[in-house]
DNA sequence: GCTTGACCTGGAGCGCGCTCCAGGTAGAAA
DNA sequence: TTTCTACCTGGAGCGCGCTCCAGGTCAAGC
């Protein structure tokens, strides 16, 4: 059970110090430990939960249902369900997105070569 | 050359009608015409163009590199070069995002099998 | 002639996700 | 002992990309 300073905890998550006590402050991420002088200190557990966030922010997920998920994981066990058709509806729309991405992307090379065709 | 009804031209760009006018005010869309009272009328070259910035939007693109892109085409053909310049640095960061959004689905889909072995 | 509806304008407002700031504290380094 | 750095708080501000609104115009259908 390290403990690691705001700082270290940005570093490793890539999320500014700024977005950390964001996230804490709507409540995304709560019970970060404090040090008497009320200095925060992140777990393993914090950096896991953080590791899921820049994955579900990576794939586009809005906050709003972030802060869904995580309080479904506060309520306990029997919320497993719930999170997890959470997440396959989120995965689902990921896979719009990656098709959506792929085809504009093929677009876009196609419009390169035709630059490549005049000189 | 037939021309398109404002209404027309956003439903086959999938843009909103204010972003249309939108994007005329910015400067990105330049030389729709106009009915004698005022009205817009777009070409089929508009909308080439809007499928092109439907295209640059979806993949990411901010609006004043859209806009960078529509002034090098106004200014003539001596642009072709630096405007594919402007395409592949695109496309590039496209492919990287590509990765980026594959990774985070793999590591979404195995979230989502951990739920499975629950039960 | 009257209503309806699609369109026009300039400009304000909004939702999101941070990001920055002022003013302050605790602890370590010189 | 002074200074420096990393951190703290509450709250304001920002950048982006639209989106909405009020008030008006025109053309077509009844």
């Amino acid at each position: 059970m390290t403990g690691y300073a705001p700082s270290e905890a940005a570093r490793r998550s890539g999320f500014s110090l700024d977005t950390l006590r964001y996230y804490e402050k709507i409540g995304l991420l709560s019970g970060v430990g404090r040090t008497p002088a009320g200095r925060r200190v992140f777990t393993d557990d914090d950096l896991g939960w953080l590791t899921l966030f820049r994955c579900l922010r990576d794939t586009g997920m809005p906050i709003a249902e972030m802060c869904r998920y995580a309080e479904l994981a506060r309520a306990g066990d029997h919320t497993t369900g719930e999170r997890r058709a959470l997440l396959v509806r989120h995965a689902q729309r990921v896979e719009e997105q990656m098709c959506l991405l792929q085809r504009q992307y093929d677009h876009l090379r196609e419009k390169i070569r035709f630059y490549d065709t005049l000189g």
